[in-house]
DNA sequence: CCGTAGCGGAACAGCTGTGTTCCACTCGTA
DNA sequence: TACGAGTGGAACACAGCTGTTCCGCTACGG
């Protein structure tokens, strides 16, 4: 009944709703309340409580949702084929145009750590292998370790949302910027 | 009397501790309550709102000390002299000391920004005024914005702070990760 | 030794967010 | 038309943080 995956089409299409205001509103103010998500919403705040119990279970879900997410953009990156440094170039972009969404688990990783996500994901891993990877083919600098690319790749990939909003400049060229910056600093 | 100048010796003392408390405990958890900071000085909630009487005004005594410590910090790396790079290769280091203090008016600005803050400081400026002479002097990549730059250099350095955290990597060896790839990046 | 500066703690009222309950409303559909 | 699913809103109790007041304590200097 109250599983996610038997839903009738109406409660499905709140449920995403909620959690997409969620995004909008907690990725500008990190303390907002029930209310003003459920205001953003566009519903009422009793129904979020009917979704998710708790404000926990909200942030889980909300949490679940981004590890989806990330986990579909690695895989359409294709992260194991051909040079490394270009395998990273195609997460790099799948991975910026999961935009906002990510800026949460950001910003306050405590928040929406839960057991999925604290250890290292399949979508970490596969980016720390993809770095030695890039050791081994030359296409990576070797003295960069996988742990500083991997800080780097997301710090940078931060930078350019950042950009985006700050800067009058549209997220195409951000994006440019940021991968331009990025092979300069990976290459050899 | 409320001077902060005109203070005595244990007055100038509490204050400070309160405010390094602040600054230990609101990184670790921004949303923090007072009693916690208290707590952490040392010192009963009543004494902190004698200093402080609201919340506000401790947030923006806080900001006010991280502006301060940016502003000096900017003057200790004298980025107007010597090659532009060099410049902000010292501007870099100098940062970076500041450490934790930084990653508050980062995780969220919207708190922290006061009527000095929003504005372009003085530090700011030198830094994109730094870039411009790197334009000239050839030792700035001139595809890379100033903005863009200061952007980089931000998250570049947030990318240390968390990976000196993270891996078992001393202090030196992420700050000098982080000059490694910056110089690289900014190179022409 | 006394007075004052500085502090801690208890107590209080006010506010905001939370979680819950209950009732009424509006749709589709059998 | 009657029914049930899905919803919104009002109301409530509860908890935590905040800001304030007041009283008693300690330490230090004249």
């Amino acid at each position: 009944m109250t599983d996610v995956r038997t839903e009738s089409g109406t409660r499905a299409r709140t449920r995403r709703a909620i959690l997409d205001a969620a995004v909008d509103v907690l990725t500008a103010d990190p303390a907002a309340s029930l209310g003003d998500i459920a205001t953003a919403a566009g519903v009422g705040r009793t129904t979020v409580h009917r979704y998710f119990p708790e404000r926990a279970d909200l942030l889980a879900a909300l949490s679940k949702s981004a590890w989806d997410q990330v986990t579909e953009a690695t895989e359409r990156a294709r992260p194991a084929e051909g040079p490394a440094a270009a395998a990273l170039d195609r997460l790099c972009q799948e991975y910026f145009d999961l935009g906002r969404v990510l800026m949460l688990v950001f910003n306050d990783p405590q928040q929406y750590a839960t057991a999925d996500w604290d250890a290292c994901s399949p979508a970490d891993q596969s980016l720390l292998d993809l770095v030695e990877r890039g050791h081994e083919d030359g296409t990576i600098d070797p003295r960069l370790s996988p742990l500083w690319v991997q800080n780097v790749l997301w710090s940078m990939l931060y930078s350019a949302w950042q950009y985006a909003q700050d800067a009058q400049v549209s997220r195409h060229q951000a994006l440019d910027m940021c991968l331009y910056s990025l092979r300069k600093t990976l290459r050899p």
